[in-house]
RNA sequence: GGGCAAGUGGCGGAAUUGGUAUACGCGCUGGUCUUAGAAACCAGUGCCGCAAGGCUUAAGAGUUCGAGUCUCUUCUUGCCCA
């Protein structure tokens, strides 16, 4: 017999576009499925395969079912890397990032998937990013971008602004000089502004996994807490602290207030502040820098009056730990119930009062929980919530403060310091003012002429660029040279894909209002954040600013795929090796196929790089083909957990396919016409029963258990075909597995549907309602111990079963003479006898 | 430190509403074929036991006729936040 090809077959299937297609008529039902789009980093990865089979599979399976489906791909081609890799081959990040874009569609053209080229976006086009601009105006006209003072990581030596991942253990990633804080005037998204629509919205958001709805949740982070005004003695003025903890203002010892407070005014010449404020800038901007770091104060002469306890006074101190963005920059220090406090007052020595009961007598450290209030005048006696009531009562009579929520979420910073990038859409009049470009100027084009070697941002050095003038007046400007953050080429990217042609507007309102939101959006838990709040933003503030875009929320349904992991390997000299580098001699020993050393073998652990434990897709494809790499991919883990890759694994999936061609070819040719109704009807009852446990797998997103299915499917097939069993039903039945099959393997489906000449391939097999299961087989207990399984008709009596059970089942003996006590009957499942022992 | 999720053979994992635990795949063992190996195919494979049978879903308790599934306690691991 001939053997299947999978090469060539793959090549014949992928050159046809009726195979890789998923849009139909414009009247039915319409399905958007949408994989996360890839940076063109240079190849793909086994994360990118996993990723985007999964969201084939989810497209081919609702245009088998009748969707009009959009299934598109594009480039999310803005970013650092290809100005690094420009940097150490002299090669322009355009030219870098067009080159790997075409490397990557080549391959993921390999994998089969149905995905609409046609409508390919990519952000670094000018295409794109001029409606990119137009969406900055619009939304700096509406208010949602502003400009801010904020601190960024700035590494000395490269005198260059960092990203948090480029700064690695406090020290350049390049140069590993100590980074620094330093102030820069930024551009800012008011995100904001929508808070609590972002917060309130996610309970709408049915399709989400629960875990992603926690982690945004407490990322914007609500909190009710109050503010305190506390008096400074001998003074007019008032510091005004935010606390979630106003019950334990008896417990109060210090004021801690940041370097940036206003109160900042009176030092600004204090050598001893200087120093301190240097200091602290020295310490990186992420929270957990914060964090870890040593909770440093510089304690001023201000005084001022505890509110509530008469000739109680509290000192003031500058604080590291004390940020200008978070509340009101100030805070009240509880030693007894924070850590940061108490780790403070320590250092400090000052005075640590309890004020909650419970904990350890002696305090090492703070004691968060929950209590009843003490040593706190009138709210002694009362659990924490109930004084939190009390004292916020108390201080808005006495006019002290007033309630207020607060949220942990910060304006999001857009400005970035960078060449590859889209511009930002703002110029500098002479006069100090900003205004934004005239519309009709757009798009601002990156310039091409840069000098790759310069230092810092090349924008910022090339004059020519910079130098413009106002459309409307003629007056010279000069350009913002900060380019926009690629968080925001994704956070529309969705809407442009409904319409990515369009030229007149970031996106045709029509076309957006038939296909959004995305039916269902498939992608990594790591952009679980970041990325999707963004994205739900921007739909947001982009209906704020057309009242005809009348949708809240971007992404219907949520789905978080796991990660692709490997074995690492080491040499004895601990360097990293390639899976390609090592032999596996027996399961204790591996070496090195190059000079046969000792290889240490490391854990599973996600694939990367710089760990090497990566396995090439295109190299597996071609050993392979692309349907045993995809099918291998969804089969040994659930999609949402992370899968270990296994050459063994993908062997046996390999060699499977291959018989399942077997099978095809064996049915296409055989003619049999006498047959055995009985067994002919088994099968097709079984079949069915596993075309309506298929169906409901994918569904579910338990594609891992359909491929079992289709094992067990395989092994019927099998039995059957060496029955005498009708051809024709055997084929037909086959006919209906293969469409099965398509979402997963589609060029081996259609290739075998051709083969068993079957004329209309884009429908799902319909399930026989007629088709019922007849026999089938039921637990029989004693004592709740299954003794016996026995086989009984479908909607058997009790009685009927008691009497197979009496004349037959081994589990007799195991009543024997004893008292029934009880017979529990659970039809078609079990019978359950309980005896007396 | 807080929140969330999860713990099932040698491994990845299945198990509808609380109703046959270990489907399916890998690995392993034996066999057929072969000069030999590879491939292919067939059979076996949770643990103890010659068998009858007993035990088994991280550990322990509880609810129930019946618990991998529900409740509580403990332990471990992972993720997110700090």
């Amino acid at each position: 017999m001939d053997r299947y090809n999978y090469l060539a077959v793959e090549k014949k299937w992928q050159e046809k576009s009726t195979a890789m297609t998923v849009q139909s008529d414009k009247s039915t039902k319409k399905f958007y499925c949408l994989e996360m789009f890839p940076y063109p980093s240079g190849k793909i990865h086994m994360g990118h395969v996993r990723n985007y089979t999964i969201g084939d599979v989810v497209a081919r399976y609702k245009f088998l079912n009748g969707y009009n489906v959009l299934h598109p791909m594009g480039w999310d081609s803005f970013g650092l890397p290809a100005e690094n890799a420009s940097k150490q081959n002299n090669l322009h990040p355009k030219k870098w990032t067009m080159k790997n874009i075409t490397t990557m569609k080549n391959q993921l053209k390999l994998l089969g998937l149905s995905i609409d080229w046609n409508s390919e976006i990519s952000t670094c086009n000018k295409e794109y990013y001029k409606h990119q601009q137009e969406i900055f105006i619009d939304f700096y006209n509406k208010g949602f971008v502003s400009r801010k003072e904020t601190y960024v990581n700035w590494d000395p030596v490269e005198k260059t602004v960092l990203a948090n991942e480029q700064v690695i253990d406090g020290k350049g990633w390049r140069s590993n000089a100590v980074v620094e804080r330093k102030k820069l005037s930024q551009w800012f998204f008011n995100i904001t502004k929508l808070s609590n629509n972002l917060l309130e919205d996610l309970n709408s958001l049915k399709g989400w996994p629960e875990k992603v709805k926690l982690m945004q949740k407490n990322w914007i982070g609500k909190s009710y807490g109050c503010e305190i005004d506390f008096e400074i003695e001998n003074s007019k003025e008032k510091v005004k602290v935010f606390t979630t903890r106003p019950d334990t203002i008896f417990g109060a010892s210090f004021l801690a207030i940041s370097i940036d407070h206003p109160l900042n005014k009176n030092f600004i010449n204090d050598i001893k502040f200087k120093k301190f404020k240097k200091e602290c800038n020295k310490t990186g901007t992420t929270e957990e820098a914060l964090a870890n770091a040593e909770k440093l104060g510089l304690k001023t002469d201000f005084i001022v009056k505890h509110p509530f306890v008469k000739d109680k006074t509290l000192p003031v101190f500058f604080a590291n730990f004390v940020l200008m963005d978070y509340g009101t920059g100030a805070i009240f220090g509880c030693p007894a119930h924070d850590q940061r406090d108490f780790d403070f007052a320590k250092k400090y020595n000052l005075e640590i009062v309890k004020v909650v009961s419970g904990g350890k007598e002696n305090l090492n450290q703070a004691y968060t929980g929950d209590g009843k209030i003490i040593n706190s005048d009138f709210l002694n006696g009362l659990n924490i919530n109930d004084a939190k009531k009390r004292i916020i009562s108390e201080i808005e009579k006495k006019s002290l403060g007033k309630t207020k929520t607060l949220f942990r979420l910060k304006d999001w910073g857009v400005s970035r310091q960078r060449y590859w990038g889209c511009p930002i859409p703002m110029i500098y009049l002479e006069d100090g003012s900003v205004v934004p470009v005239d519309k009709s100027e757009l798009p601002i084009e990156l310039p091409e002429d840069i000098d790759l070697n310069s230092q810092g941002n090349p924008l910022d050095t090339h004059i020519k660029w910079k130098n413009t003038k106002q459309k409307s007046t003629g007056k010279p400007a000069v350009r913002e040279t900060d380019t926009l953050d690629t968080f925001v080429d994704s956070s529309w990217y969705f809407l442009r894909f409904c319409s990515p042609n369009e030229n007149a507007e970031p996106f045709d309102l029509e076309k957006i209002k038939y296909w959004m939101p995305v039916d269902q959006y498939i992608g990594g838990v790591e952009h679980a954040i970041l990325h999707l709040l963004y994205s739900r933003f921007f739909m947001k503030a982009l209906s704020k600013c057309n009242k005809e875009i009348k949708i809240n929320e971007p992404f219907k349904n949520l789905f978080t795929q796991g990660m692709v992991c490997h074995e690492t390997y080491r040499d004895e000299n601990g360097n990293w090796l390639y899976p390609e580098e090592v032999e596996k001699i027996s399961s204790s020993k591996v070496i090195k196929k190059l000079d046969k050393s000792n290889v240490i073998v490391g854990p599973q652990e996600s694939m990367s790089k710089s760990k090497k434990n990566t396995i090439d897709p295109e190299t597996m494809i071609k050993q392979y083909g692309a349907d045993a790499i995809r099918w291998f991919i969804l089969s040994d883990s659930p999609p949402e957990k992370d899968v270990q890759w296994s050459d063994t694994g993908v062997a046996s999936a390999h060699k499977f396919l291959q018989r399942v061609w077997n099978l095809n070819h064996l049915i296409s040719k055989k003619i049999t016409k006498s047959s055995d109704k009985t067994k002919e009807n088994d099968f097709k009852i079984k079949i069915n029963e596993y075309v309506k446990k298929i169906d409901n797998s994918i569904n579910t997103f338990r594609f891992n258990v359909s491929i079992a299915y289709f094992y067990e499917i395989y092994k019927i097939f099998k039995d059957y075909s060496e029955t005498e069993i009708n051809s024709k039903t055997l084929k037909d039945n086959l006919i209906n597995i293969m469409k099965l099959m398509i979402p997963f393997t589609p060029h081996l489906a259609y290739e075998c549907l051709e083969l068993l000449k079957c004329n209309t391939v884009n429908n799902w097999p319909e399930i026989n309602q007629k088709l019922k299961i007849e026999d089938l087989k039921l637990a029989v207990q004693v004592n709740g111990k299954t003794r016996d399984i026995i086989n009984i008709k479908m909607n058997m009596s009790q009685k009927e079963v008691d009497q197979i059970i009496l004349k037959h089942s081994k589990a007799k003996k195991f009543i024997n003479n004893k008292k029934i006590i009880r017979i529990i009957f659970v039809k078609n499942k079990i019978i359950n006898y309980i005896i007396q022992n």
